[in-house]
DNA sequence: GTCTATATCACGATAGAC
DNA sequence: GTCTATCGTGATATAGAC
């Protein structure tokens, strides 16, 4: 019952959007063609263009999907009166996004110079704001007197590219299951940033 | 008197890894031709084949080339007796590292995928072989009790990660100087490490 | 919505003159 | 060592049939 050709967009719509990313995080945005996306998809290369304008509004729509589902789960966070308890919710939330989706990690991370000015300027405005809600809890710790961090944004910085960087070696069924390696990240945070 | 053919080996081979190294790190070795880089070098494309077999060897050669300078730079650091300053020194050294050559580093960390499997194995060997300099300090510092560090490799890369980070927000001429910068991840670093 | 076919262009790499 | 010219291939994107 196999069709070669008709109408298939509830499914060719979300897997375009699949196999692109899949593809994009393998092989780089620029090493990866249209045809080599159609292909995975099982469609036509011309069939791309009902879904996108162009290659390059498929990678930003992929970009922008998951700052917006970060910044969405970041605002989900419990507001936990104690800034302790608040950087502990974040280190955990964390890790555990960025190793749930390693695929979008890494694309956002990588292939930002592939965007357009215009497109750039948008994701990283996302990001900045990401991380200017770890550097709230920083100092609202610095405030009560329950972190001992001189310099919140170097600090911001820092402790996030150490988290992230758990997405370089981290491989499901290696050593560490998820929940120690939150616990040894948080471990190192916390020695971090209480003197 | 300038001439448009003949012979300019001294100066075509070095500007060619300068510019492959600059177009690289700005675009990305796939979005980069070997046109473009002729262009920049002000050299016709069939020339850059006098200097290398083509453009895959070109890459390996500028990323082996960064992983050859970072290891003969570990090993001239001086081996201190005590492994705090041995810590200390590494920290410094690694951000200066990598701050003094950002467009090496950049592509050390991007273009790792577009390398072919066997110059993959090679360079990923010497990136091992640099993490383990910093892992052998951190347990030299627990069997002395100055550090205290459950996991020595989760606590390396980890390091790493953050450490690394600084060279994607420091600009020279910016709110911190480089020694404000090193003198601030030790503090960070210091921190996490001890009890 | 998908297909086939194609316009237009650029790519990596090579050959042979100078 | 560099040039010009080119081979063979594949890229993005579009047009029009179904």
């Amino acid at each position: 019952m196999a069709r070669t050709q008709g109408s298939h967009a509830e499914i060719t719509g979300p897997k375009i959007r699949t196999e692109a990313l899949r593809l994009f995080a393998e092989s780089g945005y620029a090493a990866v063609s249209m045809r080599e996306i159609a292909r995975a998809v099982g469609v036509q290369a011309g069939a791309l263009y009902n879904y996108t304008p162009d290659k390059q509004a498929l990678l930003f729509s992929l970009l922008k999907g998951h700052m917006d589902d970060l910044a969405e789960a970041l605002s989900a966070l419990p507001r936990a009166a104690a800034p302790m308890e608040r950087l502990q919710t974040f280190v955990h939330f964390h890790i555990a996004f960025h190793l749930e989706r390693p695929q979008a990690v890494f694309i956002a991370y990588m292939e930002l110079r592939n965007l357009t000015p215009e497109n750039f300027a948008v994701i990283e405005a996302q990001r900045r704001d990401y991380e200017t809600g770890l550097e709230e809890i920083l100092r609202a710790g610095m405030a009560t007197g329950a972190f001992s961090v001189p310099d919140s944004k170097l600090a911001t910085l820092a402790i996030i590219a150490m988290l992230t960087g758990v997405t370089t070696w981290y491989r499901p069924g290696g050593r560490l299951p998820l929940k120690a390696v939150q616990d040894r990240y948080w471990d190192l945070t916390r020695q971090m940033v209480t003197a």
